[in-house]
DNA sequence: GAACACAGCG
DNA sequence: ACGCTGTGTTCT
């Protein structure tokens, strides 16, 4: 292999220059300790492995190169966290990692995407060893240059074949961005997905600030709470309100309660099935504890990860096959809504939380081109109470409460692949409107009548899956999956758009922000939500910029609904 | 250590 | 009924 270890200041200068003859350079770092040590950065004839111990004033010059030039390199995230604050910032990220998630491959790492697709085998033995030592092993030196030689040769496949992935007619002003033109890119969700991972690294980077006085005050105080709880509980029962088996048993021998049984053959104790005992004391007892437990847990993990006043999630960028992010390390995505005022802006600065409304409705509702909800959304309906009074038949002034809780139950049944006994189930457990097999199923029918394109849709789904056992699913934006059962084959796409449409608004605010010379960072997504940090002062301006963006974002994956975004100022992560 | 149960979010 | 992660118990 061609490589050439770079050491000296004169050698240093003539690979750069090497490396302008292309838009873009493959790129990876060894790092020892907290920061990099290696830069290997190549052209499709040189590779160069740059060793900033000895050269230390090639972050100057790395960073000039760099800013004008596209990087192209696996896993990217991990580089990008180092680089930022070098302030080495690159025109345009292609990630091959992400790649291998998009083109649907099992795992994704650089030995098995580089199995796969070129046939080799690696030995990433030398990853973990001593980067820090002052002369690297000839190995070691061989060895980081490896990575980038394996990287332009995937890249090269993986572009053609993320080329090659059609089906959309959405999205193409991405063809315009930085992104797809540095890497001639013409996959919507590919030139997305590529510009996004600069995003999520600078997401990490930021973390989110917390009140850290108040979740130490509050672990302690349910701390004690819990433990007389589960004493008193003890004392009284002889039984361990932790355990679940245990808490069966218990309550089908005293209070003669007939539970139901779990997937395993135990009596299933969890809250659903217990509300409607909740009045008898004991029940009430056990619920309370839990409900204590689980603050307490959730407070317990948020405090292990506070660092001078902020938390530092892992956000995986594919989190879930349809393109959702997860996040963990704290999980902040599932934090309890009571709990969201725990999150408070620095001193001087602001949150501005902004969150699409009814967005997966209203993607379905294009999806499927069903006339009548986009009407209605057209007409700013409200769109469960507009469902209630179809299926009810009366005037929507009309539809009480429950009555609207049932209609959201049936539009959200929409979304994954309705079934009577689905419906009844959760109009009971989620809503708490009884309602019987067969009136479900008459609800079914009457609401199909009315979205008739979604009654043509499931049957379509239905049919090519019996025929071939699997579907492929595609966004709107053109990200594709192959489902094998029907409640997959429907969400898939809707789930997926939405997915979409949240990282291109992200995006897009990023672009309008700059624009503008707006301070800010996002801090925290959560699926159809975004939270950014700024400064006080320019509060009013960058909810303004963070408003645009998601409509203008909107308007580029849905052509035929409105989108709407909603958004509040506030110290706190809390709307109201 | 794996599998399950439970509970939080969209 | 779709998509996640964290904690604790229970089973192997």
């Amino acid at each position: 292999m061609k490589y050439e270890y770079v050491t000296e200041r004169g050698s240093l200068v003539r690979a750069l220059s090497n490396l302008e003859n292309s838009p873009y350079v493959f790129l990876d770092t060894e790092t020892a300790g907290n920061r990099i040590r290696l830069f290997q950065l190549g052209n499709e004839e040189s590779i160069f492995v740059i060793d900033l111990f000895d050269l230390p004033e090639a972050v100057e010059l790395i960073r000039e190169l760099i800013s004008r030039k596209g990087i192209v390199g696996h896993n990217l995230k991990f580089d990008l966290k180092f680089m930022y604050p070098l302030e080495i910032i690159p025109y345009a990220t292609f990630d091959t990692m992400i790649g291998s998630f998009l083109l649907g491959y099992e795992r994704h790492s650089l030995s098995y995407v580089a199995e796969r697709l070129l046939g080799y085998t690696l030995d990433k033995s030398l990853q973990l060893s001593d980067w820090s030592r002052t002369n690297l092993t000839k190995q070691q030196i061989e060895y980081a240059a490896t990575d980038v030689l394996i990287v332009r040769e995937l890249f090269a496949k993986m572009k053609e074949r993320l080329n090659s992935i059609g089906g959309t007619d959405r999205g193409e002003e991405l063809l315009n961005t930085r992104t797809a033109r540095v890497f001639g890119l013409t996959n919507p969700v590919t030139i997305v997905e590529m510009a996004f991972v600069q995003e999520v690294a600078k997401l990490e980077l930021s973390g989110i600030p917390v009140d850290e006085e108040e979740i130490e005050r509050l672990s302690r105080e349910f701390e004690k709470k819990l433990q007389r709880l589960i004493m008193d509980f003890y004392i009284k029962y002889r039984i361990d309100p932790m355990s679940p088996k245990q808490i069966g048993n218990f309550l089908t021998r005293r209070l003669g309660l007939s539970l139901p049984e779990t997937q395993k053959g135990n009596l299933s104790t969890d809250d659903k099935t217990l509300a409607e005992f909740s009045h008898k004391r004991e029940v009430g007892e056990i619920l309370e504890i839990r409900r204590i437990k689980k603050a307490l847990d959730k407070l317990k993990e948020l405090s292990g990860y506070i660092s001078k006043g902020r938390v530092y999630p892992d956000f995986k960028q594919i989190g879930a096959v349809t393109g959702r992010m997860s996040s963990s390390n704290p999980n902040v995505q599932n934090i309890p809504r009571d709990m969201r005022s725990l999150f408070k802006a620095e001193e001087g600065n602001l949150f501005v939380i902004a969150d699409f409304s009814q967005i997966e409705l209203r993607i379905a509702a294009e999806y499927v081109g069903d006339e009548s909800m986009l009407r209605a959304f057209r007409e700013g309906k409200d769109l469960h109470r507009y469902t209630a009074s179809l299926v009810l038949e009366k005037p929507e002034e009309e539809i009480s409460k429950e009555e609207r809780q049932l209609a959201k139950a049936m539009n959200f049944g929409l979304i994954y692949g309705i079934s009577a006994r689905g419906l009844s189930e959760y109009a009971r457990s989620s809503y708490g409107v009884n309602l019987e097999l067969d009136a479900a199923d008459v609800f079914r029918q009457k609401f199909f009548k009315f979205f008739h394109a979604f009654k043509e849709w499931h049957d379509r789904v239905k049919r090519e899956l019996k025929e071939n056992k699997e579907v492929t699913g595609t966004t709107l934006l053109g990200r594709s999956y192959r489902a094998t059962t029907f409640t997959d084959a429907v969400n898939y796409p809707i789930q997926g758009t939405g997915a979409d449409l949240l990282k291109l608004a992200v995006l897009m605010f990023d672009v309008e922000m700059r624009k503008k010379g707006l301070e800010g960072r996002v801090v925290n997504l959560v699926h159809d939500e975004i939270v950014v940090e700024c400064p006080e002062d320019s509060a009013q301006e960058v909810k303004k910029a963070l408003e645009h963006a998601m409509v203008q974002a909107g308007h580029i994956v849905l052509k035929n609904v409105p989108v709407e975004a909603e958004s509040v100022v506030n110290e706190r992560w809390v709307k109201g």
